[in-house]
DNA sequence: GTTGTGACATTAT
DNA sequence: CATAATGCCACAA
């Protein structure tokens, strides 16, 4: 049965490497986004962080982007206090008139904190630069 | 290894 | 002030 020596191949070849691979990098635990999770978990109730604050808070200057990747990849079962978290100046990063730009607002007014035309306060920020 | 993308930041108009 | 141009850095295709 010469038929079988392709068949064998195939069925090996999985087998020779069981790596992962996909690796996903998210999903699992990577210790960058893991440190940027816990400051973010750790923002007071009515107080807001930047995403440049956020990461180098996390040991991580300079990649605020990485901050707002992190929080993108945020598994919801870990209920991080998404919303505290916004652009330099207290923009929100999200394009008005999006769902999750008035659900963040609703969230931080919520809170107390005032929010206008997609900013919020000048000493919402302030009020909390180092915590 | 290259290229495009983004929940950013800073500087220049 | 608001917008545009650059710089940055990790990730994914």
């Amino acid at each position: 049965m010469p038929r079988a020596k392709k068949s064998l191949r195939a069925l090996l070849l999985p087998l020779s490497k069981p790596r992962a691979h996909v690796r996903d990098s998210n999903r699992d635990e990577s210790p960058a986004l893991q440190a940027i999770w816990d400051v973010v978990a750790r923002i007071p109730r009515g107080s807001v962080s930047t995403y440049g604050d956020v990461a180098r808070a996390a040991g991580l200057p300079g990649r605020a982007r990485q901050a707002g990747y992190a929080l993108k990849h945020a598994r919801d079962g870990m209920h991080l206090p998404w919303h505290r978290v916004v652009g330099a100046g207290g923009k929100i990063a999200f394009p008005q008139n999006t769902r999750v730009h008035r659900e963040q607002t609703k969230l931080l007014r919520s809170e107390g904190v005032a929010v206008d035309n997609g900013r919020v306060a000048r000493d919402a920020l302030t009020k909390l630069e180092d915590f």
